[in-house]
DNA sequence: AATACGGGGTC
DNA sequence: GACCCAGTATT
């Protein structure tokens, strides 16, 4: 078994001719660190990217943020997914705001509402040195592989192990490397499918590659079945004057998902509703729902209860439900080939 | 402990 | 088309 002091060397050394260049990794802003970290939760590098730069050219304190309209914020976060992300950072600004200074300790990082374990841990190795070690999926799936972790990693039992390993092989002098070490080692070599062993600072002392066993491992439990829906949006457009307008209708405050987001009506909401030309159809998962949404232009000659006619060139500075999104384009298309 | 929450990249 | 991603909050 290898000391930690080595493996800790082994991966250091590695991360630091491997390490990508990304925007958070330029500095030590907490708020820019806060930032990444939140939008990176269940979301991949590539995707958050040109989010993180938008968001942060608009809002590049937490003061900024914890002014501005929350519709406005959540526009920028259109299409980056799970909302509530964008919600609690808005709720931790205005916090952070009223303090005055960014909190330095994992504790009061941890209180941050949107701030859980993972996030804490981050911020507060990177942007603060603090010795606390992160456990993300990357980490994860590298330390039940250097382990040769064979138990179903969801359970509670299993983190709590895998958490300890990477604290006791965090390197206390350089935590936020660390971590962001470990998690580069499972984003770019430790890979679920195809792990690159052979390019691994640790492939000599990987427990799971030498009972060849890098591939099964790690162990998760089964995931609920989808739930399939079919439904159908109608693009019912108005013009007045010069615009053009879009029949649309907002989300109420009360629902499960997607709360102030604007979407296209769908059929079976507007009875009134004509149908006109088919624009065609794609496919849209939210969580566990997998939707087929087929899309038709449509004439109306009232409007139904609930929907409001939307300037077409103010879509982008309002939250959009990505289903809209989708279904516009389609409409685009048709228009300019 | 199980579940909801978005959306898309990737094999 | 399944898996899974720099997770968190709620039940």
């Amino acid at each position: 078994m290898i000391h930690p002091r080595d493996a800790r060397r082994l991966l250091m050394d590695w991360f630091q001719s491997a390490r990508r260049d990304l925007p958070w990794r330029r500095t030590r802003d907490p708020w820019r660190i806060l930032l990444s970290e939140v939008m990176l939760q269940q979301t991949r590098v590539s995707v958050v990217i040109p989010y993180y730069e938008r968001f942060l050219d608009r809002y590049p304190t937490p003061a900024a943020l914890a002014a501005a309209p929350e519709a406005q914020a959540l526009a920028l976060w259109s299409g980056l997914g799970y909302y509530a992300r964008a919600r609690n950072l808005q709720r931790a600004a205005t916090e952070i705001a009223a303090r005055g200074v960014f909190p330095t300790t994992y504790e009061e990082i941890a209180s941050l509402p949107g701030v859980g374990d993972y996030t804490a841990a981050a911020v507060a190795s990177i942007a603060f040195g603090s010795p606390h070690a992160v456990l993300d999926g990357n980490v994860v799936r590298v330390l039940a592989r250097f382990t040769a972790e064979t138990r179903d990693v969801q359970a509670q039992s299993v983190r709590v192990r895998l958490k300890e390993e990477a604290q006791r092989l965090l390197d206390p002098a350089r935590p936020g490397d660390f971590n962001q070490a470990m998690m580069e080692l499972g984003a770019t070599l430790c890979l679920p499918k195809t792990p690159q062993c052979l390019l691994c600072p640790w492939r000599d002392h990987c427990q799971a590659r030498a009972l060849g066993r890098e591939q099964e491992l790690p162990v998760k439990g089964r995931k609920r079945e989808p739930v399939k829906l079919q439904i159908t949006l109608l693009i019912v457009e108005r013009e007045s004057g010069a615009k053009r307008f879009v029949l649309m209708k907002q989300r109420g405050a009360h629902e499960s998902r997607l709360q102030g987001f604007w979407e296209l009506p769908e059929e079976r909401d507007l009875p009134h509703a004509v149908r006109g030309v088919r624009l065609g159809e794609f496919k849209h998962s939210i969580t566990r729902h997998d939707y087929t949404i087929e899309v038709f232009t449509a004439t109306l000659s009232r409007a139904g209860r609930g929907h409001r006619w939307i300037a077409m060139d103010s879509l982008d500075s309002l939250p959009l439900a990505t289903t809209a999104r989708k279904a516009l384009a389609l409409r685009n298309d048709l228009y300019t080939p």
